[in-house]
RNA sequence: GCCCUCGUGGUGAAAUUGGUAGACACAAAGGACUUAAAAUCCUUGCCCUUUUGGGAGUGCCAGUUCGAGUCUGGCCGAGGGCACCA
C-alpha cells in the first residue's frame, strides 16, 4: 500500500492544468462557464473556493462532454478598499492592487482549476478601461448618458456619493458613517429607458433561479394605474394624483401629499409644519423604521373636489407614507380598501365608505374592522361603476377619466436611473470634460485611455483627481480651448456590466470586444455566484447588453446570462474565550472528552452558532493553510459534499479529513486494483450493469446541479468496488470500470484522478464515460411489495416484468403468500418498475 | 407591515417528482487488530418482542388517494428580501 503523496502530484498536474485549455477543436458546440470575478482583497477566501471549485466542476465536465469551453478568469479591481489601504499602508492602490492579484492568482492556481489565464482581465488595466470610456461615449451618443441634478446620499466619511442600495440603514455600507443629503450634478446610466424590456426578459429567463427573477421583478416594480388631477377649492392649483385603484375612487375621503411636494412651499415658513417635517425625518427612511412608525399627517387646510361625487370636498394632508419619488407624490386616500388610508383615516376620523364588496348583501361595518379589504369583488356605493368587477371598473373609469380630461392611464416603474458617478481616485475617468462656457463635451475617441495620474496625494480629504490641477486642466482638442477634465470616475459596478464581454477577445485592441467572437460565445451559458449580486450587478448587466445592442445591432443578444446559479455561503462554528473575546478555529482544540479548549491556556471555550465566514467573528479558516494540510483535493471534495450547493455550507476540520481519508483510499484501490493479476469473470455482468447505472445517475445530477448527490454515490461506487474486490469479478472489467470512476472525478479533484488514470495507463482522459442505453433498460430494480399499502417485502426484478409475473413472485413469496389468498384480494395496484400494492378484505 | 423560501434522526442531508422514508457522510457507543496509541475494519442506533416479527414516525391539525416527506386547506416555527410604491 503505497501512501498519495498529494503535495508532488498536485504540484506535478497544475502545471499541465496552466497550459491546458478546454477548447475540443473538433466541436462546434461552446459552452461559456463564468464564475463571478473576485475582487482583488489580498487572499481567497471559501466563498471563493466554493465558487471557483463548482465552477470547474460545470467546465470540466462540459470539456469531457464534447465542448468548446471558454472558462477565463479576471479581476474586479477597481474600488474604494484600495485607497483605504494606501491611505493607511502608504502604498499606492495601482501597487496593492497588483500586489494582490499576483498573490491570490498564486493561490487559485493552488486550486487546480482549469482556468485559461491567458484570457485574464483586469478592469484597472488601462488596455481595459480604454474601451469603457469608449462605451460610455458610444452612450452618450446614443442618448443613454444623462447629468441630472439630484439629491445624493453623501458619505462623509468616504468622502463620496452612494447608490440608494450602497445605504444600510442610513448608514455607508462600507464605512457605517450616517450618510447626509446632498445636492449634487452627476452622471447617469439611462436604465429606466428599458424597464419594461428588463422585466419582459426575465420571463425567458428559464435557468435562473425563481428567487432571484422575483427580487429582480419587485425591484423593478411595474405598476399599472392612472393619474387623476383634484382641484383645489379657492386656489388655482392642482394635485396630480396617482393610483392603481382607480375603480375605488368613489371611496376616496382625502388626499394625501408627500412632505417634498410642491404644494407644501406654502407652509415653508409654518411652525407647524416645520415640526411635522422633523417628525417625519426623525423617523427615519428605513422600511423597518417606517413600518413601526405610526401613520400621522399635517392638515394643510385645503379642499379638493372629488370629480365624480358632484359638492364632495376632500381635505387635503400632508402625511408621512407618502413618498416623493414614486408616482406623483400625491395619492387619494380610500380607507376601506388600503390599510394605511384605514390606519390614517381612523386617527383623523375621516369618513370610510365601502366600495368594493366580496359579499354586497352583507355590507362591511368599518368602524369596528381594523383591516382594509383590498380583495377583489363587485362595486357599489359608486354610481355607473355599481355592479362591475374590479378589472372592469378600472377600464370603466379611466376611460371617463380621459373622456373629461382629467386624467390619464399611467404606468409607473420603481426602478430609478442608474447613478454612475463617484468622487474617488480609484476607478475609471469618465472621459468628458467642460468647457469655459459651461457646456460638456466627450474627448475625442482617439485620445483614450483618459488615464489615471499615478502622482496623486492621498493624505487630503476628498477626490484626489479634483485636486490634481496638472491632470485637471486640459484643452479641447477641437477649438484648443482650454477646459477641465470631469474628475468623478465610474461607479465598479459599470466595469462588471461588460466584462464576460471582453474575455471572448481580451487581447483585441480596436474595440472593447470582437462581435463576431463575442457572438460566437456569448451569452454566459453558465454564470455561478453568490445570491448577494440578485439585483444590482446582473440587473445592470442586463442593461449593458440591451443598451450595447442599441449602438450596435450586429450584437445578437440582449440578454448576458443564459443560466445563473448562486452558490450558498461557507460557514463556521463561532468560539468565544472567557471573557468573551471572540477565537479563531485555528486557536481553539477539541479534547479527548469532546470539550473545545484555548490552546495556549487550555482555558474552556464557549461554542456558539455557526454562521457565514466574517473577519469581525473571526469564524475564518485559511484556503490557504487547508490545501498544506489536506491538499487541494481533498478541499474541493469536501466543499462540494454534504450540503446542495445552493444551501449553505459548515466547514468542519472533521469533515475535510473525512474527505482526504476517502481520497487516500480511492488511491490505495487504485494500486490494488493495477497490481491485481486473478481472471475470474462471473460477476461482470452484474458490476458492469451496476456501474453503468452510477454513470447514467451521476451525468444527470451535474446537469441538475446536484453535486452533494455525486458524491454520495460515488462513495456508493467505492463502497461497490470494495464489495467486489473479493469476488469473481476479472480484473479487466475491475479496471476499467475504475477508469471510468476516475474519469467522473476529473471535475471534482483532477490531480488525484489524472494520476490514477496515468497509473492505470488509461486513454482518451477527456472524454467523459459513456452511458450505454442498452444497459441502462437492463438495470434490475427493486420492486416494494405492499399489502394494504404498508411494505410487507421488496424484491430484486428486471426492468419491465408485467404485472402477472409479480404476482406469480408473489404468490410463491414466503413473506406473503400467506396474506394474499385468492378470496381476500379485492384489487390489485401495480405500477411497473415500481410497486405492487395488493388490497385485502380485513 | 408586505413579498419569497424552507421545516425529514445527535448533525449535514438523500428520496427516481404521488410509490421501500432516512441513501451517503459526520459525530457517538460497542467490538476486532495492537504491549499501547494512531491508522484501519466490523457492529449498533425510535418503541414492543430473546429472535422471527409487529407498531409509531418527515413541525402541528385536518383533507384527497389503494398509497402523502411530496398534493389541498388551516395553524405554528425558522430564514431571506424590501424602496410604507399608492
Amino acid at each position: 500500500m503505497e501512501r498519495f503523496n498529494f503535495q508532488a502530484i498536485e504540484k506535478k498536474w497544475q502545471s499541465t492544468f496552466e497550459k491546458q485549455k478546454l477548447y475540443n477543436n473538433k466541436s462546434s458546440k461552446k459552452f461559456y462557464c463564468l464564475e463571478m470575478f473576485p475582487y482583488p482583497s489580498g487572499k481567497i477566501h471559501m466563498g471563493h473556493v466554493r465558487n471557483y471549485t463548482i465552477g470547474d466542476v460545470i467546465a470540466r465536465f462540459k470539456f469531457m462532454n464534447g465542448y468548446n469551453v471558454l472558462h477565463p478568469m479576471g479581476w474586479d479591481a477597481f474600488g474604494l478598499p484600495a485607497e483605504n489601504a494606501a491611505r493607511e499602508n502608504k502604498l499606492h492602490p495601482k501597487k496593492w492592487t497588483e500586489k494582490n492579484i499576483s498573490e491570490m492568482k498564486r493561490q487559485l492556481k493552488l486550486m487546480g482549476l482549469s482556468i485559461d489565464w491567458d484570457l485574464e482581465v483586469s478592469t484597472c488595466d488601462e488596455k481595459y478601461y480604454k474601451h469603457q470610456q469608449e462605451i460610455f461615449i458610444d452612450f452618450y451618443n446614443k442618448g443613454l448618458v444623462k447629468r441630472k441634478e439630484n439629491y445624493v446620499n453623501w458619505d462623509p466619511v468616504e468622502q463620496t456619493v452612494l447608490a440608494n442600495e450602497q445605504v444600510v440603514n442610513g448608514k455607508g455600507w462600507r464605512s457605517g458613517a450616517v450618510v447626509e443629503r446632498k445636492k449634487l450634478s452627476q452622471w447617469f446610466f439611462d436604465i429606466t429607458k428599458f424597464s419594461d424590456d428588463l422585466l419582459k426578459g426575465l420571463d425567458k429567463l428559464n435557468n435562473w433561479p425563481e428567487k432571484v427573477k422575483t427580487m429582480q421583478k419587485n425591484w423593478i416594480g411595474k405598476s399599472i394605474g392612472c393619474e387623476i388631477k383634484f382641484d383645489i377649492i379657492s386656489e388655482k392649483k392642482k394635485i396630480n394624483v396617482f393610483t392603481t385603484r382607480p375603480d375605488t375612487i368613489f371611496g376616496a375621503s382625502f388626499l394625501a401629499v408627500s412632505v417634498d411636494h410642491p404644494i407644501c412651499n406654502e407652509f415653508i415658513k409654518d411652525e407647524k409644519y416645520n415640526k411635522f417635517k422633523d417628525e417625519c425625518l426623525k423617523v427615519g427612511t428605513t422600511e423597518e423604521a417606517l413600518a413601526n412608525a405610526e401613520k400621522i399627517g399635517f392638515d394643510t387646510k385645503l379642499l379638493a373636489v372629488h370629480p365624480f361625487i358632484k359638492g364632495k370636498k376632500l381635505p387635503v394632508y400632508v402625511a408621512n407614507f407618502i413618498l416623493m419619488d414614486y408616482g406623483t407624490g400625491a395619492i387619494f386616500g380610500c380607507p376601506a380598501h388600503d390599510q394605511r388610508d384605514l390606519d390614517f383615516a381612523k386617527k383623523y376620523n375621516l369618513e370610510v365608505t365601502e366600495v368594493v364588496s366580496d359579499n354586497p348583501s352583507i355590507l362591511k361595518d368599518f368602524s369596528s374592522l381594523t383591516e382594509a379589504y383590498s380583495g377583489d369583488g363587485t362595486i357599489i356605493n359608486s354610481d355607473f361603476l355599481n355592479g362591475l368587477k374590479v378589472d372592469e371598473a378600472k377600464i370603466k373609469i379611466i376611460k371617463e377619466i380621459e373622456k373629461r380630461k382629467i386624467g390619464q392611464k399611467k404606468i409607473t416603474f420603481r426602478l430609478k436611473d442608474w447613478g454612475i458617478s463617484r468622487q474617488r481616485y480609484w476607478g475609471c475617468p469618465i472621459p468628458m470634460i467642460h468647457l469655459e462656457d459651461g457646456s460638456i463635451v466627450p474627448v475625442e475617441k482617439n485620445e483614450l485611455p483618459i488615464k489615471l495620474p499615478e502622482d496623486i496625494d492621498l493624505s487630503q480629504n476628498g477626490n484626489p483627481l479634483e485636486n490634481h490641477k496638472k491632470w485637471k486642466n486640459t484643452f479641447h482638442k477641437k477649438t484648443g480651448k482650454p477646459a477641465t477634465r470631469e474628475t468623478d470616475t465610474l461607479d465598479t459596478f459599470v466595469d462588471s456590466s461588460w466584462y464576460f464581454l471582453r474575455f471572448c477577445s481580451p487581447n483585441t485592441t480596436k474595440e472593447p470586444f470582437n462581435i463576431q467572437k463575442a457572438n460566437y460565445w456569448m451569452p454566459v451559458d453558465q454564470y455561478i455566484g453568490g445570491i448577494e449580486h440578485a439585483i444590482l450587478h446582473l440587473l445592470y448587466s442586463r442593461f449593458f447588453m440591451r443598451a450595447l445592442k442599441k449602438n450596435n445591432n450586429k450584437i445578437n443578444d440582449n440578454e448576458p446570462f443564459k443560466g445563473l446559479f448562486t452558490q450558498g455561503m461557507v460557514c463556521h462554528e463561532t468560539y468565544k474565550d472567557q471573557n468573551g473575546k471572540w477565537l479563531t478555529p485555528s486557536e481553539v482544540e477539541k479534547s479527548s472528552e469532546g470539550k473545545y479548549k484555548k490552546i495556549s491556556d487550555k482555558s474552556e471555550v464557549r461554542v456558539g452558532a455557526s454562521e457565514s465566514m466574517s473577519k469581525s467573528k473571526k469564524n475564518v479558516v485559511d484556503p490557504e493553510n487547508m490545501i498544506k494540510s489536506y491538499g487541494a483535493d481533498a478541499v474541493r471534495w469536501f466543499i462540494l459534499s454534504d450540503s446542495p450547493p445552493e444551501k449553505d455550507i459548515q466547514w468542519s476540520n472533521q469533515g475535510v479529513n473525512a474527505a482526504y481519508k476517502f481520497l487516500q483510499k480511492i488511491y490505495n484501490l487504485c494500486c490494488v486494483v493495477n497490481e491485481r493479476s486473478e481472471e475470474k469473470n462471473t460477476l461482470n455482468k452484474e458490476f458492469d450493469l451496476k456501474m453503468n447505472s452510477y454513470v447514467n445517475k451521476i451525468t444527470k445530477s451535474i446537469n441538475d446541479f446536484n453535486l452533494n448527490v455525486v458524491v454520495a454515490n460515488v462513495y456508493e461506487i467505492y463502497n461497490l468496488f470494495n464489495n467486489h474486490l473479493n469476488k469473481e469479478v476479472s480484473n479487466k472489467s475491475l479496471k476499467a470500470n475504475l477508469i471510468n470512476l476516475m474519469k467522473i472525478l476529473i471535475p471534482f479533484t483532477p490531480h488525484i484522478a489524472y494520476e490514477c488514470l496515468e497509473m492505470l495507463e488509461a486513454k482518451d482522459n477527456n472524454s467523459w464515460p459513456k452511458v450505454n442505453t442498452k444497459l441502462v433498460l437492463k438495470e434490475k430494480i427493486n420492486m416494494a411489495i405492499q399489502v394494504n399499502g404498508k411494505t410487507r417485502d421488496v424484491i430484486e426484478i428486471e426492468k419491465g416484468v408485467s404485472q402477472n409475473s409479480v404476482i406469480k413472485l408473489c404468490k410463491n413469496n414466503d413473506k406473503i403468500k400467506n396474506k394474499i389468498d385468492d378470496k381476500s384480494v379485492k384489487r390489485i395496484i401495480f405500477v411497473k418498475d415500481r410497486i405492487i400494492n395488493f388490497i385485502i378484505n380485513q
